[in-house]
RNA sequence: GCGGUUGUAGCUCAGUUGGUUAGAGUGCCGGCCUGUCACGCCGGAGGUCGCGGGUUCGAGCCCCGUCAACCGCGCCA
């Protein structure tokens, strides 16, 4: 007989019924009777209930076993009465009779009980993590991740795509997030950085004449994380194509992503129809580049009814230039009660507060109420019901001022307002392609042009675009919102030399400092450089999405905390002065 | 760097207006129990109330400072 198992925890039945086994597994569960004791073992598989009585030889053994011991039975299978099973489980029907027990592991008292799906510490998790990754819902989490990167794989290698590793070890790039610097031993004083995304290399495939490029590749990033963002590391599906437009991009991805939520997604509806918002638009509708858009409420521009009357506020806003009032429908909202809980929540979130209207049934009619619709009077309110198609019982907030102002709020209130009143459907997977991102903008700080995304992609119009007014400029440049996540970015690059200096000239970089920073793309690119286009997926953000979870760290293995610290190897460390002095670099005197 | 929330037993939490010896569940230890599957019953051990200072006759509770965790902002081409 094998030395641990003859089967796993998930796999007897009836059929075995007086079969000799073996299972190894940790003790999740014990029910002791006196006379009588049970175990529930469990592996990676799933349970088998151990049973013991004062007939075994090993009675007293079994007896002072506890939670989380590492063990193995030996036993016979018997069958248990019909009352006696546990529809709960597969192996429910049958219980091993307990012949001979080791102990693989003792356990000390738990930080972290395994049994039950309470919600504990983070701290404690990730201190313990093993601990932590037994228990089921984390557990399933990571087969679930397994198993959708080993789809992403099978569906890309069906669509003809080679999948290359790119150096982890390569050079610091200037644009973008702080990188991880790695000190060079060779070259002192110089560093390599880890890539915040293969960007460069993946071009450099297509250069060296390789059609369709795909890597699942780690990426690093020194910024903080969010609840939806992990610290330091994690995982893209990176595409790459050649000879490819924005749409050819949006063909190849729309059947690969659709594939892998509706392959692991049973109790979600993945929306086939994805449709294409600018991204002047999805500000102008949604207030956000990512909305989510199960929620159908719409922003729509109302100024014209603000303009002369008689509502001071917003009269004064609309002076100035730049300026505009809009409405957020808030069907089924129109309830005083309901109005005062969004003003309130908009204070919250450090605004005046938001004007309302709500419609109700007047004695002359249809008539609006609140204190904007007294300002105002009853033909512009009604006129503001019609531009909104709103109704009886219906009410619209308005947001006043500089769009950029108001925006990010303006997002956050379509939210609240939708999930109040109930209009989004939990159980749909909504995309959007997000096209037509501005190629620059203009930094608030310093006054200087910027590349407001990557700084190598495709600029619409080409030369004579650039010629103009560059904050006028749009790329060709996608992202992919789901569930108002952004789940995946992208363009079609920039391969003409030329049009790649002139966007950075405008961006304040001379072509002496193109030609340093990116060296290796640049000369590949004098070579006959291919059209080329591609995206990058976040991996960890589709598995979230499919898990239902709403935290990142509850799909990765080993995440850091919020300060970017492994608890559980205890990273970042110090490291000896041999190490520091080898290196060529000096330690940082701290105090 | 900034803001919010939280910090009480191994773990999850309660703790009223500031008032006697700080509680519950779970886990741990001991006892009883032959059909449980969150087994049940009885008993016991277990506390720097994050840390430091202050107010007070008296502080888990009020005030100031500080540390840590999480969430958000900044940041993330």
């Amino acid at each position: 007989m094998h030395a641990y198992r003859s089967h796993n925890c998930n796999q007897l039945n009836e059929k075995n019924e007086g079969d000799k086994v073996r299972l190894s597994g940790w003790v999740h569960r014990v029910r002791d009777h006196g006379g009588l004791l049970f175990i529930d073992l469990r592996d990676h598989y799933g349970f088998t209930q151990i049973l013991a009585d004062p007939d075994s030889k090993v009675f007293s053994e079994v007896e002072k076993v506890r939670s989380e011991w590492c063990i193995r039975i030996d036993g016979v299978v018997k069958k248990r009465d019909e009352e006696l099973k546990n529809p709960k489980i597969p192996t429910g029907g049958i219980e091993v009779f307990i012949e001979d027990l080791i102990v693989l592991g003792k356990s000390d008292e738990l930080p972290l009980p395994v049994f039950g799906e309470l919600d504990y510490p983070e701290e404690t998790r990730l201190k313990y993590r093993f601990l932590d990754l037994r228990r089921e819902t984390i557990h399933q989490n990571m087969i679930l991740r397994s198993n959708v990167i080993a789809s992403i794989r099978k569906r890309m290698w069906a669509l003809d795509f080679n999948e290359f590793q790119t150096p982890i070890i390569t050079s610091s790039s200037p644009e973008g997030a702080r990188d991880f610097l790695v000190p060079s031993r060779l070259h002192p004083g110089k560093f390599y950085a880890l890539p915040q995304a293969p960007q460069q290399f993946k071009q450099l495939v297509m250069a060296s004449g390789f059609d369709k490029y795909f890597q699942i590749a780690p990426c690093f990033r020194d910024e903080d994380p969010r609840a939806d963002r992990s610290p330091t590391d994690f995982y893209q599906l990176d595409i790459e194509m050649s000879f490819v437009e924005q749409q050819d991009v949006f063909d190849i991805v729309q059947p690969v992503i659709t594939g892998v939520f509706e392959e692991f997604s049973s109790d979600k509806v993945t929306d086939k129809d994805w449709p294409i918002l600018r991204f002047e638009d999805a500000l102008k509708w949604y207030g956000t580049d990512k909305p989510d858009l199960r929620n159908p409420l719409k922003m729509e521009i109302v100024s014209e009814h603000f303009k002369s009357s008689g509502f001071e506020i917003f009269e004064r806003i609309l002076k100035t230039n730049g300026s505009e009032v809009r409405a957020i429908p808030a069907p089924k909202g129109g309830s005083r009660k309901f109005c005062d809980r969004m003003n309130s929540f908009a204070q919250k979130e450090g605004l005046p507060g938001m004007g309302y209207i709500f419609w109700r049934e007047g004695d002359l009619g249809i008539e609006g109420a609140g204190p904007i619709a007294k300002n105002i009077g009853p033909e512009k309110s009604e006129a503001l019901r019609q531009q909104l198609n709103l109704n009886v019982g219906d009410a619209a907030f308005f947001l006043g001022g500089k769009p950029s102002d108001f925006e990010s709020f303006a997002s956050k209130a379509r939210i609240q307002i939708g999930n109040e009143l109930n209009l989004i459907d939990r159980n749909r997977f909504a995309f959007a392609w997000i096209t037509d991102f501005p190629m620059f903008e203009r930094n608030a700080e310093t006054g200087n042009i910027d590349f407001s995304h990557n700084p190598f992609s495709m600029p619409q119009g080409g030369a004579k675009a650039l010629a103009g007014d560059p904050l006028k400029v749009l790329g060709f440049q996608y992202d992919l919102t789901c569930n108002g996540f952004e789940l995946l970015s992208g363009a079609i690059r920039n391969h003409d030399l030329d049009l790649m200096y002139k966007a950075f000239r405008i961006a304040g970089y001379e072509d002496e400092e193109v030609n340093n920073k990116f060296g290796g793309m640049v000369n590949a690119f004098r070579y006959g450089a291919p059209p080329h286009g591609g995206c990058a997926a976040g991996i960890d953000r589709i598995v979230m999405l499919l898990a239902d979870e709403i935290n990142i760290r509850e799909v990765i293995m080993f995440p850091m905390n919020q300060r970017a610290e492994d608890l559980l190897l205890g990273s970042p460390s110090h490291v000896s002065e041999e190490q520091i002095r080898e290196l060529g670099i000096r330690r940082h005197q701290v105090e």
